[in-house]
DNA sequence: CGGGTTTGACCTGCGC
DNA sequence: GCGCAGGTCAAACCCG
């Protein structure tokens, strides 16, 4: 049975991530104090997310990445102008948006993702544009696996996401006073990495930070006997 | 014994 | 070129 945590605020954000630290632009999606949660992890609390923005979509999000789509596609169609401006749900659950201007290759790069899955491109040519952008900002830059963020309150560090890692590195940052772990996805030939670190300003907050796409699926959900159809939109 | 974690060393990018 | 900081490696260690 699904179990369900008491903070009455659960603030749950997904946001893109900033050249190294990623706190400069984000969806807040405060959650209503009566809402069940469900265990912390990243599908599981993007599920529930949805659905408390059904309003964004005709139907409700079925997925995590559908719902990150959403999100990212309803602000990228905004003007430059209008990104601190509120976007309000028909259900009036989705407060504010927030968007950066400090990175804006960075925030390209998800839009350039989500237009290419859109209409049906392949991630390489996604890579190529960024890749390309980045060749144009600064003479050598490594090219960059698409990379989301997401920002949890929560007491574990790390969530359960449905995928395997393993841990392979821990660096103090600078200035804060929590490590950063370095995680690898388990999967042979997968190289999905995901980053977990505290917030320096609020410690209750877990950032974590995956790399990559996986080109299989979340073990849990494997071993949950789900179906293939329903599996597939969880991957990243 | 196999798989995961820890942790110091090393590598690399970047600013000065 | 040098130093700093982030990222990765890999040997040692831990645990079931």
């Amino acid at each position: 049975m699904m179990s369900t945590t008491s903070q009455t605020s659960l603030n749950h954000s997904l946001f893109e991530e900033q050249d190294q630290i990623p706190t400069q632009m984000g969806f807040n999606i405060p959650f209503p104090s009566n809402q069940a949660f469900p265990p912390l992890g990243c599908h599981q609390s993007l599920k529930s997310i949805s659905a408390v923005v059904p309003s964004l979509s005709s139907e409700p999000t079925s997925s995590a990445a559908n719902f990150a789509e959403t999100l990212f596609s309803t602000a990228v169609q905004r003007p430059r102008e209008d990104l601190t401006s509120s976007l309000v749900g028909g259900g009036g659950q989705l407060l504010s948006l927030n968007r950066s201007r400090v990175n804006p290759w960075a925030w390209e790069e998800v839009s350039d993702c989500l237009m290419s899955k859109r209409m049906g491109g392949d991630d390489n040519r996604h890579l190529g544009v960024s890749a390309m952008k980045m060749k144009k900002m600064k003479g050598r830059r490594k090219v960059r696996e698409p990379r989301f963020c997401f920002k949890t309150m929560s007491d574990v560090d790390v969530l359960d996401d449905g995928y395997k890692w393993r841990k392979y590195g821990q660096k103090v940052v600078k200035n804060t006073q929590h490590p950063r772990s370095y995680y690898r996805c388990t999967q042979d030939n997968c190289r999905v990495k995901k980053r977990v670190e505290r917030l320096a300003e609020d410690p209750r907050m877990v950032i974590t930070t995956y790399e990559g796409r996986h080109v299989h699926s979340p073990s849990n959900e494997l071993e949950d006997s789900q179906s293939p159809s329903e599996l597939s939109s969880f991957f990243w």
